[in-house]
DNA sequence: TTGACATTAAACCAAAAGGTTGAATATTTA
DNA sequence: TAAATATTCAACCTTTTGGTTTAATGTCAA
């Protein structure tokens, strides 16, 4: 028989594509870029992504590498300059993953309710 | 005349509700303490949403602190124990986000296809 | 009142994020 | 070839994450 660890067990702290993309979108700047590559259509350079914000180059590079990892943008290099594009496939998941624990809660709210519909008139010392 | 900085001027990098709201759900452990509130719906304290992971007490403390930061859980204290309870209202302003992009994106595409279409005979040498 | 319990606080550590500057690497242009 | 352009690499900061261990605090129970 064991002697402890009689819980379920659920451990499960691994970093997966979805945490990559998560944090992807947890900042501003790299939110403002993907925004950009999203409505201005297709692709642009490192460069033109990089001038409206109040930060090097360099730091723009580094944001654009954290959304690659996170396989939101795709880079093509032409030349000496990389193109960049949007690729919206990761937010998928994520976006799942957020309605379902909306729908969860719902789903839970209303089994609520109909336990305390259920259970209205009957032993009021329990249910104020 | 303007010398220079021609550009539309977008950048805003600060740090918003919906910055804290993502950077929460980009771990598994906060992810899985979600989870576990939501699905066993009332409130549960921070030692039994502790035992299922493999760290420290502390460690899950601190996660949950960043899970508040972010509005998504919310604290009771009763005597010497904390309840936590989920709050789903910061994962709306985060699922929209994602969902725009992503209508966004559907949208151009659709106009790319419009032009394409458009212009479908003439000039075969640019479109293959 | 003396412990046991539930939780945070504090101090510490390693790694990653977010930024900088300066150099290296290609590529295009003059 | 030489210079300008586009971009990353490397080294270096500071702050934040994510974790630890050792107190400290407050509450319940004997």
């Amino acid at each position: 028989m064991q002697t402890a660890t009689p819980t379920p067990q659920i451990s499960a702290p691994q970093i997966t594509a979805l945490d990559h993309t998560l944090l992807a979108l947890a900042d501003p700047t790299r939110r403002a870029i993907l925004q950009r590559l999203c409505d201005q259509g297709g692709e642009a350079r490192v460069t033109d992504l990089a001038v409206p914000f109040a930060m090097s180059l360099n730091a723009v590079s580094k944001h654009i590498r954290l959304l690659e990892r996170a396989d939101l943008v795709r880079r093509r290099k032409q030349g000496r300059e990389h193109l960049l594009s949007f690729n919206p496939a990761p937010l998928t998941q994520a976006e799942r993953w957020i309605a379902e624990r909306k729908a969860m809660w719902e789903r839970r709210l209303d089994a609520l309710g109909d336990f305390l519909n259920a259970t209205k008139p009957e032993q009021e010392g329990k249910a104020p």
